[in-house]
DNA sequence: TGTACATCAGTGAACGCGCGTTCACTGATGTAC
DNA sequence: TGTACATCAGTGAACGCGCGTTCACTGATGTAC
């Protein structure tokens, strides 16, 4: 009895690649993350990837793009039209959280610029750009979408890897949101 | 006819190897910063930092702190006592451009918690802190210290990552600066 | 001032490791007749 | 419907690499008498 969706020969090693990179990210974050390791997660040869990955970069690259959109997904889900600075204080704790629970993720997400492979990880970068100027628009109207865009981006990125990186202190959820729910009304009330 | 300062029987290895962690940073990036590479960087056997340093991260943890204290000195010369908003918008410019011309540095020492050598690197980063505490109090009287000073570090610190990550174009000097200045003013004008 | 000794910074060889990548191969799948 | 063949996903052994760390050592320095 063969599995519903089996596109190819058998195992389709392509995603079962990926989802063995974020396993690993999970486990072992981002030292974890080998191409030999995510063959043998997928109980595979070292050598099968080559199939599918041009190399290394190719894969990281994937799983890179894998993650733009379920941090898309993550921050829609938190709010699909924000309009109001606690909707919007809403969206950035979404940010801030998705970083600190996949810090791996993250930080294979944001480093390095988009290498060659552009198309993928600036495509999925496009997306949350949107996503980020229709808030702007809808927030405030009037405003330079683009300045207040990108420095909207950058007071969530700036928090995530903030607490990422221990200059925050990270271990008490409530904190975190207290933090940054301080952080975007100390920014935007009476705007 | 010796050096002025040689603490020590004759190289002061300690210093040496820093000194030359922070110029394999430059040339080869976070990948190239390894043990073996600072000694032979230092014109050494490979166990002698050893003498000086418990492991690696030890030393990376003594590049990270110097790294601290040349951003709080790179931050103080773009303004000691910065007072207006584009006195501000100069500071946040110096930090960005810090991370832009010294992207690997920067990278250690924003990368993975304050590991076990809290004192050295906590204690750096808490100069930083100290420092855009009071432009806060300076700049914005009556305002919710922390939480300002937090967003504040939170748009220069997210504006400097998405610059190393190709998030938003940096290889024009000029665009980078118009993009900071437009970021804060959008943030704090009529503040 | 001169000798004997302790200290300890730096040596060099060796360990075991996991990595990325290559290569000739095998064996199941799908296609052409 | 059945056989012959091409395709190509996955195998497994091997390559060369640089890494962090250890260990017994050597040799220059500074100290005690």
């Amino acid at each position: 009895m063969p599995q519903a969706t089996s596109p190819y020969h058998h195992g389709d090693l392509r995603v079962a690649c990926v989802h063995a990179a974020l396993e690993l990210l999970e486990e072992g974050g981002t030292a974890a993350l080998s191409l030999r390791a995510v063959a043998r997660r997928a109980g595979v040869a070292p050598s099968a990837p080559y199939r599918h990955y041009a190399d290394r970069d190719a894969l990281v690259s994937a799983v890179a793009a894998v993650g733009y959109r379920q941090l898309a997904d993550y921050l829609t889900a938190a709010h699909a039209e924000p309009s109001s600075v606690d909707d919007l204080a809403a969206v950035a704790l979404a940010y801030v959280r998705f970083a600190i629970e996949r810090p791996a993720l993250f930080r294979v997400m944001f480093s390095e610029p988009c290498d060659r492979d552009s198309g993928n990880r600036v495509a999925a970068t496009n997306i949350i750009s949107a996503y980020l100027d229709s808030i702007v628009r809808r927030c405030f109207p009037g405003a330079d979408v683009a300045a207040l865009s990108t420095a909207l981006w950058a007071v969530v990125h700036g928090l995530a890897f903030l607490h990422l990186d221990g200059k925050l202190e990270a271990s008490r959820p409530s904190a975190v949101a207290d933090r940054v729910h301080a952080a975007v009304h100390a920014l935007l009330d009476g705007r």
